[in-house]
DNA sequence: CCCATAGTTCGTAACATACGAACTCATGAA
DNA sequence: TTCATGAGTTCGTATGTTACGAACTATGGG
């Protein structure tokens, strides 16, 4: 089993976060670590999202591309996966790009947030 | 030839975009249509982009691939196709997301555009 | 009508993705 | 230490997507 790796955030481009958020089923796994940042982010909290029951390679696929797109930091916790999200660090290298887009899938699920925070401006 | 289709506004998807946009070349083309609106938007203004040559087989797919996401409208103009940016729509539909992008590839190519004048803040 | 130019479609080879089966790794019980 | 279990990964294969040359369609000019 070959150890974890994560690009360098020199390494993270623009084309890998698109692609690896093109995908809807990873979308919401983004989604869902962005929101409950540090909750329930083992892969297995994942197993059974809203409606569609993902296998669990699959998932495994998933987080793969959401790791070497940079997009996630994923460490070992005893037998679990503690799966993170990088926005910080790609707030500074892509200032804004993550919450344009998180914010424009919110829309597009119906529930668009209040202005976000401290997002969305550039830097 | 099966006549030109283009998405309306609602049919366009967060998905869709970020996956046309994943495609290297797909963003260049997309940031000269948006840049030199209305100048020379032809497909065959690409046949040579910068460095490749990407035969034109590949160049039609790439232009079919953005106006089916939404991205571009293309119409003839006698011999030639006119292609321009749908920006004005997807802004209104998804606000700050094409300008976060633009700007986030604009940051990775070395030439970081100055703060954007009329973007990125969440409307 | 014939030709040239601008794009599109088709066919195929190369590449990517999904998912079940078989595997690895850490932990806890005996 | 050994075995069992649960969490993830890797492999193999079927299915989908992409790239690009060849053949095609459309438009405009002689």
């Amino acid at each position: 089993m070959r150890p974890l790796t994560h690009p360098s955030i020199d390494d993270i481009t623009v084309e890998g976060i698109l692609h690896a958020l093109s995908d809807p089923v990873r979308v919401r796994i983004y989604a869902q670590l962005a929101c409950a940042e540090g909750a329930n982010s083992s892969c297995s909290a994942f197993l059974q999202m809203e409606d569609r029951c993902i296998p669990k390679s699959t998932l495994s696929q998933h987080f793969r591309a959401l790791r070497e797109a940079g997009l996630i930091r994923s460490e070992r916790r005893g037998v679990e996966m503690l799966n993170t999200t990088r926005c910080d660090e790609i707030q500074q290298r892509f200032p804004g790009l993550l919450p344009a887009i998180m914010h424009a899938h919110a829309i597009q699920s119906g529930k668009p947030l209040p202005p976000d925070p401290e997002d969305q401006s550039s830097d």
